[in-house]
DNA sequence: TACTAATTATAAG
DNA sequence: TGTTATAAATAGT
């Protein structure tokens, strides 16, 4: 769509392909976010251009919710042939091409743009509704629990959260302690020491499929 | 683009949802190829149909390798606020729209209801906005704490809510010996029972308790 | 699946 | 950034 029909390979100049980048961004946000609407599908989109810039689309469930789950999938049933299978079809329309005619006008429905901001703010709802459900493990009043199990499984994450921040503070403890053994640094050398501590290698990527931990805020 | 505008809003039929969303799926993969090619973009889509169905896209890059850059982002990168910006964007254009066509029929005026609605948004952002505070005390990554005094708060919290919940624990659990101890009891009592089990006045991180009660789940 | 009318996206300016 | 002519996507059939 445009002026001249465009072939699919790099944008040579760099302020065109910027430009282009900006639009069409959009417009696969859109898109992304109407399939996800019309069609009741949970959508993650995330693009890096070259110069390191993020761009993330997803529907009602968060972007990590949706990675996790196509984490959690058998091998096999995320097998690499998706674009392949695109790139085939493609080729094969390619071959069969035929042209058309246009014809113009384009009235602006207000209203539908209103309906589909509304449609965004119920999703919206539903984010929200997420971290309500997720607050609750935390938050909610323990004497709505009705099970022992349940019981179980939030004393179960209160207690590793709370390790950790124990965890946590017994290293800030040491890195306190080592400042003061060492107050002649500079104090750019002390910021550095201190900002430095590593924190553990996690293991694997398991710290994204929990269902709680998806969120890192 | 079609014989008519649709509205976006979930597709009722069944059937016109899965031509819909195979129609659509298709282009926006389309769309997400020319975008990966014409601007040399890393691109990776995933989506899943209600029915479980997977289907993925990305460009050079392996899924995988998009994947675990976003998750290494630091956490400030990847903030929840990009449908928010869409968002904003849609109104903004909604409104210069009605701008300029407030010539032509518009007996309900649209500028008011885009400002109630720019309103509702607002007041879900400042919403979320707050949760995300509460639940980065309890899921926020520990290593980000980055004061004694801070982890201790934290830890505080954490452990008058761990101790509500065991609390809880052993009273369900004592209900459980009761109703063991009864058995000839009807049903109903017994179920009276357990739910009418009285709670002892709620203490300390009352504070906490009031946003989220709003919503029933 | 293929067609076509109508909508939507976008290349160029 | 906003506009316009044209290409592309797609809803209904």
């Amino acid at each position: 769509m445009g002026r001249v029909k465009l072939q699919i390979k790099k944008i040579e100049s760099t302020t065109n392909r910027q430009v282009t980048f900006s639009k069409r961004r959009n417009g696969l946000i859109k898109k992304a976010y109407e399939l996800s609407v019309l069609c009741d599908v949970d959508v993650a989109l995330i693009m890096f251009s070259p110069s390191g810039r993020l761009s993330v689309f997803s529907g009602n469930k968060s972007l990590e919710e949706i990675m996790a789950r196509y984490l959690n999938l058998p091998e096999h049933e995320r097998g690499r042939l998706h674009n392949q299978e695109y790139l085939e079809k493609a080729l094969g329309k390619l071959k069969s091409e035929a042209d058309r005619t246009n014809q113009d006008v384009s009235p602006v429905s207000v209203d539908s743009q209103i309906e589909e901001i509304q449609q965004e703010i119920l999703r919206y709802k539903s984010q929200m509704e997420d971290m309500e459900k997720k607050l609750r493990i935390y938050e909610g009043d323990p004497w709505e629990i009705n099970t022992i199990c349940e019981a179980e499984y939030r004393e179960q994450i209160l207690e590793e959260t709370l390790n950790q921040v124990r965890a946590r503070k017994v290293n800030l403890a040491q890195q306190a302690a080592q400042v003061n053994g060492f107050t002649t640094r500079s104090a750019s050398s002390i910021f550095g020491l201190v900002s430095s501590s590593k924190r553990p290698r996690s293991n694997s990527n398991a710290q994204f499929l929990g269902s709680h931990r998806a969120y890192s805020l």
